[in-house]
DNA sequence: AATTGTGAAGCATTTCACAGCT
DNA sequence: AGCTGTGAAATGCTTCACAATT
């Protein structure tokens, strides 16, 4: 057996919480209850509750949760409490306003090293942080421990940076690149897809209801 | 009764059989199995068929999918095939880096405009699309029949945002801003969150099982 | 009195197994 | 003979309802 049976649906929701537990604190609320989590996130109060109850006991019934505690909590549990690394491969459009957005707004996550093949990129910086050819990326990830690998090239290298950022010691992948990753067991791999996001957004659009099909009625 | 209850996970299936269906039909293979669009989408060949069912019997038993006729019918099934509108708020960063990428590579799904409130970016251009005021956004997206609105705006400002995009005509958002957006019963919301990829990938790293823990043996 | 934590019920989605066509 | 289409079973996630606790 490997995991305690967590749904990924509900480890997703975690930094939600974590979001507005830290707009909490920051008004200075020191304690709050499910029913004000759900009304902030969206999320059923009851659903939160067996979230934060997968992990342990956090709450005092009949009072409600702690901020700062269930804030340090879930921090923890998510592993951002000691600060993980991440790497970037891919430095254009998209790999450029991911870096910059995240080291930006990121402290617990950071991009602290990011690779491109393309030498007119190689030796820039962005936002401090150098580009270096992708004939360093297992030997950096390796040397700076980085855990997380984000995946911004084209779907034709997407799996070949893919096997050297396992073989730096990556052990989760968010891969933009539109090409299903084959990666060991162990390896999380989380796709973003914009093309797949934008078609089938169109599909609940009224744009999709076909002329020649009008029958359910309102 | 709304809809004919597909589930969405469903719904985002369906490109990715029309990204594998295309490169099928690129290398000229007139028909394709269950099994082998299994293979190379990662999905069971059950899955496959029982989300092909949903929308009618495009298949032929003991033969297989005829490439070009399964792709034609999901453009149809998801609206694409006479080309659907949307349009950007926020050419920051990621907007700007989300636009060239969906310009450059989406036929099907258009940006037609780009809004911004940045007085130095009004008027300038992203690949021949103009960044134009907020205060156009109403009347520019009815004009044009924009169907999809993409929010790539700081949080504070992303419920105004989808308030002028719904008021525009718009009936799907894709969401970039870390906030959670209200809006009323027929318009769909796909939230697309950095910060929430991110944190909780590092759960499934070896970073999150916590050192004073380490109960559960390999 | 109020709110958490949780077994059980209820839904939704996926997988199974096979009948039905070609 | 082979592969699709589909009811039925299995699985997984969410909601319910209430006992437990402060």
């Amino acid at each position: 057996m490997r995991k305690p049976k967590i749904p990924d649906a509900a480890i997703k929701r975690l930094p939600v919480y974590l979001r507005v537990l830290e707009e909490f604190r920051a008004a200075e609320v020191p304690i709050v209850s499910s029913a004000e989590l759900a009304e902030r996130t969206g999320f059923s109060p009851e659903q939160i509750r067996k979230d934060l109850a997968y992990f342990g006991a956090f709450g005092t019934r009949g009072v409600g949760y702690d901020t700062a505690l269930l804030s340090r909590r879930i921090s923890r549990i998510l592993g951002l409490d000691q600060g993980v690394k991440a790497a970037l491969v891919g430095a254009g459009n998209l790999g450029h306003a991911l870096a910059r957005y995240s080291l930006s707004k990121h402290k617990d996550v950071r991009i602290v090293a990011i690779f491109d093949a393309d030498p007119a990129k190689i030796g820039t910086e962005i936002m401090g942080v150098t580009i270096r050819p992708p004939s360093e990326l297992v030997e950096v990830c390796r040397r700076e421990g980085v855990r997380i690998g984000i995946i911004a090239v084209p779907a034709s290298e997407a799996q070949a940076c893919a096997d050297l950022l396992i073989a730096g010691g990556v052990e989760a992948i968010l891969n933009f690149a539109p090409a299903k990753l084959k990666v060991p067991e162990g390896v999380f791999v989380q796709n973003i897809d914009l093309t797949i996001e934008l078609q089938s957004l169109a599909y609940y659009t009224s744009a999709s209801q076909s002329e020649d099909e009008v029958s359910r009625a309102e």
